[in-house]
DNA sequence: ATTATATTTTAGGCTTACCTAAAAATAAAT
DNA sequence: ATTTATTTTTAGGTAAGCCTAAAATATAAT
């Protein structure tokens, strides 16, 4: 069995490997997970004896196939979980990190394949991430940041790329959520900020920081 | 913030307390745990130290009021997480011990009311143990072993006195459930097992160790 | 190419929760 | 009342996961 401690490695690996590194430095591991390098250089070693990782000396690591096999089991978990606070405990999406963080560990696998059959097998998160399924298979939906559309574009929200709560909170107090069609208005050239309406209504202003964090579909 | 294996020993000091001991010697806490008296004594020195346990050396331990608190909570969120299991999750009464011993840990006090709205406040748990409230408050219905009752007697089957899996199995392959109407229809003198009928109809034949784990409301 | 800077690893320590073996205290038996 | 047996505690050690400080390696800058 793998501990707690291990499974948060793994995931984070994951999860900077997802966000662009092609290998991961001792460094940004450490960052990431709130601990010190040198503490992250001995659970790389762990990690490594165990076969979740190919690490070599000063040369950042990356997951094996049972590495990512096993980050994704937790990522499936994490996002299950998420999944059932928000629709099933009035949670908001704002709330519900830090207690998935913490319920992504636990180990039963007919927990986690009923937990999914209760929630009729969600694709998402209530963050718009795609959940993995039973065999670990993850179809990412194809999205780009809302701030590379032009004027008169329009497009679907499906998810974000900061997940703190004060933007997930922001975008509540705005009326963006998940599924809304954005339609750009204008495009502010001065600061990147852009104006746009909401289900071909309510108007919103928004910074060009907060567009870039806005996942969208584009229409047509 | 309590570690995991605190609120385990705090769990099993109220168990043992509950189930007679008027205190708790280092040597029964140890078997319940699954350790050795060294490390129990280890811990005893810290649960005091936080005012959990009232402990002098040598004289075993009892719950202070703040450390029968913290224990109630795990149990309500034992209890309530193995209710959701069964009622949710279609887990059978016997499966749900070793997840819920796991989901008791989870620190959040949202989701663990929310859980039990979720669940209509459920007042006992599958097994027929009642659920601590939101203040720790319990009430415990009184029952007693269906190996009590005279010839003649009919009673409500409201709880067990054994919770392993086995036990609960069989009593599950004798229709033998929480609310079924028990009638004692003879008692065998040589061996004190008996007869009985469920809910006025099937006949079932009980030895007197399964009858003493069987506990019920008598009626009238 | 050498020096300076930044990153990573090693070395040695700490805490939690466990262990065994030996000592101390209590309880039981003569 | 002593001796014997049992229970409990102390003493000293281990593994996991963290730490700081120093050494080794890699990267960047002249």
């Amino acid at each position: 069995m793998n501990s707690y401690t291990e499974e948060n490695y793994l995931k984070a690996i994951y999860s900077l490997i997802d966000k662009g590194e092609n290998v991961v430095s001792t460094n940004s591991l450490a960052t990431k997970i709130n601990t010190k390098a040198a503490s992250v250089t001995d659970m790389l070693k762990k990690l490594s004896d165990k076969k979740f990782i190919n690490y070599q000396k000063y040369q950042g690591v990356t997951l094996t196939v049972l590495g990512e096999q096993l980050a994704l089991m937790v990522i499936r978990k994490h996002r299950l979980w998420e999944m059932f606070l928000v629709e099933k405990l009035d949670f908001k999406w704002d709330e519900v990190h830090d207690v998935a963080e913490q319920l992504e560990h636990i180990h039963s696998d007919k927990l986690i394949d009923q937990l999914d059959k209760f929630l009729n097998f969600p694709k998402t998160d209530p963050h718009g991430d795609p959940i993995p399924d039973a065999k670990g298979k993850l179809k990412v939906k194809k999205s780009i940041a809302l701030s590379k559309l032009k004027k008169n574009d329009t497009c679907i929200m499906i998810g974000v790329a900061d997940h703190s709560s004060s933007f997930l909170q922001f975008l509540d107090s705005s009326g963006i959520t998940l599924g809304v069609e954005i339609k750009i208005k204008k495009i502010i050239e001065f600061d990147a900020s852009i104006q746009i309406t909401l289900n071909k209504q309510l108007p919103v202003f928004l910074s060009h920081k907060v567009a870039k964090s806005i996942l969208v579909q584009p229409l047509l």
